[in-house]
RNA sequence: CUCCCUGUAGUUAAACAGGAUAUAACUACCGCCUCCUAAGCGGUGAUUCCAGGUUCGAGUCCUGGCGGGGAGGCCA
């Protein structure tokens, strides 16, 4: 609808312009908005305020002469000049309550798009180490990025969803080292416990496993412990598969699925961090100081200058992470994403500065970034801190247990990244309308509920019957809804692009309000008969935009609560 | 010291890339089930941290303060 009214109004410019009344025609395109007020008409535009002064005549002439120009259309019902030169366009009820049949018709499809047009993006999201349970802000990181990966499959995009995981670093050796003095007997407090080793219980139960010569399957492979306790290679491998299932079960029972597993050893099997090395010498980015190779990030925008490979001949984290970076541009993604804590904010910088060094025509801002901020829990109006199983940090398989798996996620996904966010474990868990997650769900099942009971009343053709009466809903409170769904797509569309998948949570909240309220003020079923038709129409577009929301959240659609 | 995020009713948030009278919920008080799920609906509260600036118009952008969080290593 936005788009064919602006379409009226680059034509009525464009007469304008013919008319003389506009010199040239404006490169800015006509904003057009839904006013907050429904007094300002379904849509405003604010283009005579923009171009008032080139035009060198007032906002409200210019709109005058805009309105006249405007081609003969059957959008729109009557225009009004408001303010200091706003616009309002009156759209005809017909054009509202034709999306109920537009969203019937699509179905699940409702909201989809093709911006994306197939090509590829990929979205690199949680990355944990295995070195431990996944903690809360793990499991933001899976809500935002699953949720980002799902908006750009709506719109169009072909998603890859990868894991990245260092199994080769210096964490890892202390893990090992850690699971080996557990099996020794050896606890904590004790005077050999390795230096920075895990404290954690489930150490205890990794080693417990490696003596007992279990077998676990990972998502990527399957390993048998070796049970000999001296053998740390053999301890490393077993710990690390044994953690990355823990992981991926958590991440299962999370609704977040992952299309590939990458390891950091493979980039150095594979000579990837040797050849990336090179290329950046050869490329004379670097220089060698204190027996140290340094990295001239600098001629990229940071403020000084990075150690990539260590005196001791050991690389430093960022140059695998430039050669794994390399390798995601040699598979082809136009995009990639990376959705991590924004603890990792400084190696935005140098990776993308190794990616420029490189020389191979990576662009300025690839890969994307998502950051997201600290996550802390309250319960019972004190935050927690500690959870008995990683011994100092809550897990997401607590919070899941807590709350269940639609609270955690919603709540976990329903904030900007940008801001911090607390858990709060007794509103997750509240039944009311304090808690969104119920109040959205709460709508669907209502929904679900009605059209059950209307079987009989809806006959053969199911809620189709209703679509030649819903010209009859004309209510404040129906049409405010009817507009609340048209919005839609352009909500999937502006979240995807701005890779803010709680806008889609806040989307949906305004839509089960408008719902209830509808509800509230109408009988569906006891209305007279083709009003009743009519509603239940609606009933059912309001069902499956919120089913269709929640999908792209990750959050499930009750037929019943 | 430098960089990043952030500051909106008593509380938690919203404000659809700068729009019109800043929107909700919680809380308090009042009302609504012989009726489609009361996990619901309807009614009453702000100097948007402070001071400047940009313009037709600023919670939103810029500058400078003040407060909260995070990062800065030959750690990942």
């Amino acid at each position: 609808m936005k788009s064919e009214l602006a379409t009226l109004i680059t034509s009525g410019l464009q007469k304008l312009v013919a008319e003389d009344v506009l010199r040239v025609m404006p490169d800015v395109t006509p904003q057009i908005d839904h006013p907050k007020d429904t007094a300002h008409g379904d849509l405003s535009c604010n283009i005579a305020m923009v171009l008032a002064k080139q035009a060198k005549i007032s906002p409200r002439d210019l709109a005058t002469q805009l309105i006249a120009a405007l081609p003969d259309n059957t959008l729109i019902e009557r225009t009004d000049i408001a303010g200091p030169g706003f616009i309002n366009f009156f759209i005809r009820a017909s054009q509202h309550t034709a999306v109920i049949g537009t969203i019937l018709e699509a179905k699940d499809q409702y909201g989809r798009c093709d911006i994306g047009r197939g090509r590829r993006v990929q979205v690199e999201f949680v990355s944990a180490n295995p070195t431990g349970p996944l903690h809360v802000g793990h499991g933001r990181g899976a809500a935002i990025g699953d949720s980002l990966g799902r908006l750009l499959t709506a719109t169009g995009w072909s998603v890859q969803r990868e894991f990245y995981y260092n199994d080769a670093g210096q964490q890892i050796n202390n893990l090992a080292l850690s699971v080996q003095a557990r099996a020794k007997g050896k606890g904590p407090e004790d005077p050999e416990w390795p230096v920075d080793g895990y404290r954690g219980e489930y150490i205890q139960d990794v080693a417990t496993a490696y003596q007992a010569g279990d077998t676990v399957h990972a998502a990527d492979r399957t390993i048998t412990a070796d049970g000999d306790l001296n053998n740390l290679d053999a301890i490393q491998a077993f710990s690390v598969a044994c953690l990355r299932r823990e992981q991926d079960q958590d991440l299962r029972s999370f609704s977040v699925l992952f299309d590939r597993y990458f390891l950091e050893s493979s980039l150095y099997e594979s000579g990837a961090v040797a050849t990336t090395v090179r290329a950046l010498e050869d490329n004379g980015h670097t220089y060698a100081d204190q027996e140290a190779l340094w990295l001239k990030t600098t001629d990229f925008g940071d403020d000084k200058d990075r150690v990539m490979r260590k005196r001791d001949g050991g690389y430093t984290y960022f140059l695998p992470d430039v050669a794994y970076h390399h390798d995601k541009w040699q598979r082809g993604f136009e995009r990639v994403i990376n959705e991590q804590g924004a603890d990792h904010h400084s190696t935005i910088t140098r990776v993308r500065a190794g990616l420029q060094g490189l020389d191979v025509g990576i662009p300025k801002g690839w890969p994307e970034y998502v950051l997201h901020q600290m996550v802390t829990v309250m319960r019972d109006g004190s935050e927690v801190k500690l959870s008995k199983r990683a011994g100092s940090y809550v897990t997401l398989r607590d919070l899941i247990e807590w709350v269940g798996c639609d609270a955690t996620r919603f709540f976990l996904v329903a904030r900007a990244p940008t801001s911090q966010l607390t858990f709060d474990i007794d509103l997750a868990l509240a039944r009311s309308n304090e808690n969104p997650v119920y109040y959205i769900q709460y709508a669907h099942a209502r929904c679900a509920s009605l059209l059950l009971k209307a079987e009989t009343l809806l006959g053969d053709e199911g809620v189709m019957a209703g679509l030649p009466h819903v010209d009859t809903l004309t209510e404040p409170e129906t049409l405010g809804l009817i507009i609340n769904l048209a919005r839609f797509p352009d909500v999937v569309v502006a979240a995807a692009e701005r890779l803010e998948p709680h806008d889609v949570a806040n989307y949906l909240r305004q839509v089960a309000a408008d719902f209830h309220s509808f509800y509230n003020a109408h009988k569906i079923l006891d209305a007279a008969p083709d009003t009743a038709l009519a509603r239940l129409a609606l009933v059912a577009a309001t069902q499956q935009v919120i089913a269709s929301g929640l999908d792209l959240l990750g959050v499930s659609a009750p037929e019943a609560m």
